[in-house]
RNA sequence: GGAGAGAUGGCAGAGUGGUUAAUUGCGGCGGUCUUGAAAACCGUUGAGGGUUAUUCCUUCCGGGGGUUCGAAUCCCUCUCUCUCCGCCA
């Protein structure tokens, strides 16, 4: 959420930056404005009654001691005593009045405040325009002669079940068997260890959140839809480690020596993924429940040089599995709501012809952090917002399936060497 | 699921109606001492909003509501935590 105070100082800043998405609600600023301004003479007022009220409880308080203390039941002072009380009472209705006031425009402002999503970075180009490729990497020119698709690759060796998902439980479900199985387990492992390698911290979470933690990072209201929702808890299924593992860090105060925070989580995801179809959903491309490795970073609000350590090391590691990639900033209608510049990692798909977006590394500024109200205090003493980066490192399935389709041979797939270790085969038949 | 207890500052822990933002201890920060460090001693140490220029006002003792001139303190309610019993990986 932003401010009201930034918007306040930089109205036009924010005007811009919001005309780069696909935001329509622009005079909602103005409202904001118009509103916040109420709410400050609203506030004065009431402080004045508080002041007087205040003050005459005390003086009550100091004589009713005074009579006490030299049992003298005088009763000039019993009547001052209640002349004073008199006084205040007649506040009090003026009181409830302003106070009921107050709620009102503060609940309003809230409301409104909470529509607006996060400003796109000055790097992240308009809605219009299209996404900038950054960087790419590998060879994408196939060199096998009728190269199938993992699903094809995986009736051929039996390493998951789409079927078996569907009759368990449903379409999008898919289940992992023998050394497909084990290659995810491995994946997963292999991405930890990175992870934790680069002095970030393991957490294992729950896969469930309350609504609080969702609206906290951002995805209640905007992606309510997107979630699956158990009614007799009232609780959410995650759809990424983002969520509970952003929410450990909330209503926190870090001094400057703490930071940055890096911390990463293996979780189940789990998607609704309401209005997709076709190729989209195809074997392993787009499931309801999905494994994915998560990095997050909590830093000062100097945050870029974090974001191209998390850019870096996301890179590094597609690297080490030999896939070619590559990376795409989105531009302003692709950005999450909380996001202030996102950059996407895509792998190739050999036999599908096609880019397989498997991670998202984000900056969300100061946006997130103002509602999981998570500070730092800085040298100077100054106690400012953190700024909050998430990114996959990697999500599962999709790496699966290119890792599949790009190192079959006629009769094999072979596994990469860094994996080896982890899967104790080199190859699949 | 049944019964009971509790929720106070970074942590521990006082406070049951009137200068209590809150005693005290630990921790943190600064200083004295020391070649340096430790110990000891002294000092300091919450956040938000408004206002003034280095002041003043105001809010916050789990959340919300109420009683009262006045609430951390009394009442109601919600949430959470703990203990015991039941069930169970």
């Amino acid at each position: 959420m932003l401010r009201t105070s930034f918007i306040r100082k930089n109205k036009e800043k924010v005007l811009l930056g919001l005309k780069k998405r696909n935001f329509e609600e622009i005079n909602l600023i103005d409202e904001i404005l118009i509103l916040d301004k109420k709410k400050k003479i609203v506030q004065k007022v009431l402080n004045k009654i508080l002041e007087k009220e205040n003050n005459l409880s005390k003086k009550i308080g100091e004589l009713i001691s005074y009579d006490r203390n030299d049992n003298r039941n005088d009763r000039k002072v019993s009547a001052e005593i209640e002349f004073l009380k008199e006084r205040s009472i007649l506040l009090k209705g003026e009181k409830k009045n302003v106070n009921d006031k107050l709620k009102k425009v503060t609940l309003l402002l809230e409301e409104k405040l909470k529509k607006v999503p996060n400003i796109p970075d000055e790097k992240v180009k308009n809605k219009s325009e299209k996404n900038d490729i950054l960087f790419q990497d590998g060879n994408i020119d196939c060199n096998i002669k009728n190269p199938l698709p993992h699903w094809e690759l995986s009736k051929k060796f039996s390493l998951f079940d789409s079927n078996l998902g569907t009759k368990i439980c449903g379409t999008g479900f898919s289940v992992f068997i023998g050394k497909g199985a084990k290659l995810q387990r491995s994946l997963i492992q292999y991405f930890l260890d990175k992870n934790i390698q680069a002095s970030y911290k393991e957490y294992s979470l729950p896969y469930l959140i309350n609504e609080k933690s969702g609206y906290y990072t951002g995805q209640i209201p905007d992606k309510e839809d997107q979630m699956y929702f158990i009614e007799k808890d009232n609780l959410y299924l995650i759809p990424t480690g983002e969520i509970p593992i952003m929410n450990c860090y909330r209503d926190k105060i870090f001094t400057y020596k703490d930071l940055p925070i890096r911390a990463t989580t293996y979780t189940s995801c789990f998607r609704r993924e309401a209005g997709s179809y076709g190729s989209k959903v195809r074997g392993l491309n787009r499931l309801h429940q999905f494994e994915k490795v998560e990095i997050i970073q909590i830093s000062s609000r100097n945050s870029s040089p974090f974001l191209d350590e998390m850019i870096l090391h996301v890179k590094n590691i597609l690297k080490s599995l030999n896939l070619p990639f590559r990376i795409i900033r989105l531009n302003g209608s692709d950005l999450g709501f909380s996001s202030s510049i996102t950059y996407d990692f895509e792998v190739y798909s050999m036999a599908q012809k096609k880019w397989l977006e498997v991670s998202s590394v984000s900056n969300c500024s100061d946006f997130q952090s103002n509602r999981l109200n998570l500070r730092y205090r800085e040298i100077t003493g100054d106690v400012k917002f953190c700024h909050t980066l998430n990114g996959s490192s990697l999500s599962l399935p999709r790496i699966m399936a290119a890792l599949l389709e790009n190192n079959q041979t006629e009769d094999k797939i072979n596994i990469p060497r860094v994996l080896v270790p982890y899967t104790e085969f080199d190859h699949i038949n």
